[in-house]
DNA sequence: GCGTATCTATACGGTAGAGTACGGACACGC
DNA sequence: GCGTGTCCGTACTCTACCGTATAGATACGC
């Protein structure tokens, strides 16, 4: 039991360092063996191939996303407008950026991997479930319910990938008033 | 003055096809030549490189998705809710769909291209722009005229993204109880 | 301090694709 | 029917990776 210099953690960290930052074209074992200071022999230690890794990424992706995320909005308790306005200051804050880049980087890809696309659908609907009794608590009309969540997600998801410049307005606040509007 | 077998436009449109599907990663020269029947020796008669090509894809989008398309909603005239209405009619549309999966491909392709990045903020800036006027004709507050211009968008770009299922209700009437919901 | 599990470096073979060079095919204009 | 401009095919070099093989380094457990 000797410790292990380059962990299966450290490659699954640069791995969605590079997911993030470039999509899963930019996963390259020999770049990441790069960043990391080493060769890729360990990598081969790890993980069976390319392939393998990339499906960790995914599950890492998931859990931090969906399991992690859902605990740290409940755990403070309080009303569904109190947690909702919890869920979009968390989508806001600095240390869950880098994750929400993995977030839109798995949906461009799953465009063109079904396997991806399975998975991204199972956490869409995990979130979607997440949302619907919290828009009930206020809100009696079920297809109404159906569209604010819808909205939620389409402004979590759009949001990120929308170049527009506002005026005198930041970003922030447009999307502030936006969320007000929905509850 | 031969005819031109393979003219410029072939190769954009496969590349286009390719970008759609793949992102820009996914267009390789040689295999659009694959896919037209030829060999990759007359691209380089057209484009310097790769990257020229690239360049002229961007070019044929932001025209198709921006001009063409305000052009097509403006062109039948109406009152500013008729015009929205009928936006979202074309962005649902079979033709415009391929277009579409350009623009989720532009857009995850931004996110590691700054030239990239400049284009599609003069792309959605020039989108906001269009809106602007047109929620103001029905609402009166700026502010109010801002978010709901973000939320078309945001829809418009996010709910492709978005893998949901929505139980008994279709995508469809969802999002037309969306865009209701913001005239 | 020795053994073993855990990596790590190095070298290699294979594939995919970019870009280049250049000879030729093809068809229209005259 | 011949010339010219417009491609097209082929053959090359280069680079970037993937994945494999294997010997060696490292550090902890005893």
């Amino acid at each position: 039991m000797a410790v292990t210099r380059t962990p299966r953690s450290s490659w699954i960290e640069a791995g969605l360092r590079a997911l993030a930052d470039g999509g899963p074209e930019a996963v390259r074992i020999e770049q990441l063996a790069q960043s990391l200071g080493v060769t890729k022999g360990g990598f081969y230690w790890h993980f069976e191939d390319r392939r393998a890794l990339l499906d960790e990424l995914l599950g890492a992706w998931e859990h931090a996303m969906v399991d992690e995320a859902i605990e740290r909005v409940e755990r403070r308790g309080g009303d569904a407008r109190a947690k909702l306005r919890r869920l979009f200051e968390l989508a806001a804050s600095r240390e869950i950026r880098s994750l929400l880049r993995v977030d839109l980087a798995v949906r461009d890809w799953s465009r063109r991997d079904q396997r991806v696309a399975a998975r991204l659908r199972r956490v869409d609907d995990r979130r979607m479930e997440y949302l619907r009794p919290l828009f009930r608590e206020f809100c009696a009309d079920e297809d109404e319910v159906e569209v604010r969540c819808m909205l939620v997600l389409c402004v979590f998801v759009g949001s990120p990938f929308i170049a527009v410049t506002h005026g005198s307005r930041s970003r922030r606040q447009v999307l502030e008033r936006a969320l007000e509007r929905l509850l």
